[in-house]
DNA sequence: GTCAATTTCTACAAATACGAAATAAATATT
DNA sequence: AATATTTATTTCGTATTTGTAGAAATTGAC
């Protein structure tokens, strides 16, 4: 792989970063993606593919330490860049692309 | 991954094998990928995710020599199985709520 | 200093990737 | 019938990238 391409995991991030837009950070987007994907991770996990995003330069970030409730750490905020959207962008064309392609039949009992 | 999960290659090849229906076979799949995704991977890679996909019950095999135009071995054909078209579905359906829920603010110059 | 929220570090497992060599089955040529 | 040619799969060895989580460290409010 060329280092453009987007994991499936990274791809799910990516695309729930920019769902939660201003307040996408590490433990709302492990639970965001609890509760859409129906799927659990950890929040390690989480963070390791959000380091990824921004090395490939699908993502940009900044802390901002706004309204903590009681005490805990700054968060830290992440947005998709354009390269994140065009990239966004470019698998779902290709898969809906593929899907438009696939007859009826393909998909009769297994 | 818990091994019921896609990964972003095995996606791709199972809806090709679904797009190409009654002509899934190594070959024709690494062809249809390079033209539709504008990617070129290897015979031996997609011989391999075959496999993987196979192994996990999203896809199943028979061999077929069907009218060869001169020569050549008979061909490993596939196709979706249930399971295939449920997990392909599914993460269909994820992907396109995530991409509803999306401000369009989110994605102003990056 | 304590406590809670969050990120960072470390390590390992699974998926992606390729090139080359070995095999296999079918047809064509002699 | 034996041999060559064609098309395609299979196997093998290895390397890199992606996916994963547990534990440790950091930060900020009190």
């Amino acid at each position: 792989m060329k280092g453009t391409q987007l994991g499936e995991l990274e791809e799910l991030v990516l695309l729930t970063v920019a769902a939660l837009y201003d307040d996408a950070y590490g433990i709302a987007i492990m639970n965001e993606i609890k509760e859409r994907a129906r799927r659990s991770i950890s929040i390690s996990t989480v963070h390791a593919v959000l380091k990824r995003l921004e090395d490939k330069g699908f993502m940009s970030s900044r802390y901002d330490g706004a309204t903590p409730e009681r005490g805990g750490r700054r968060k830290h905020l992440f947005r998709v860049t354009a390269a994140g959207e065009k990239a966004l962008k470019n698998s779902r064309e290709i898969r809906n692309e593929l899907w438009d392609q696939i007859p009826k039949v393909a998909f009769e009992n297994g």
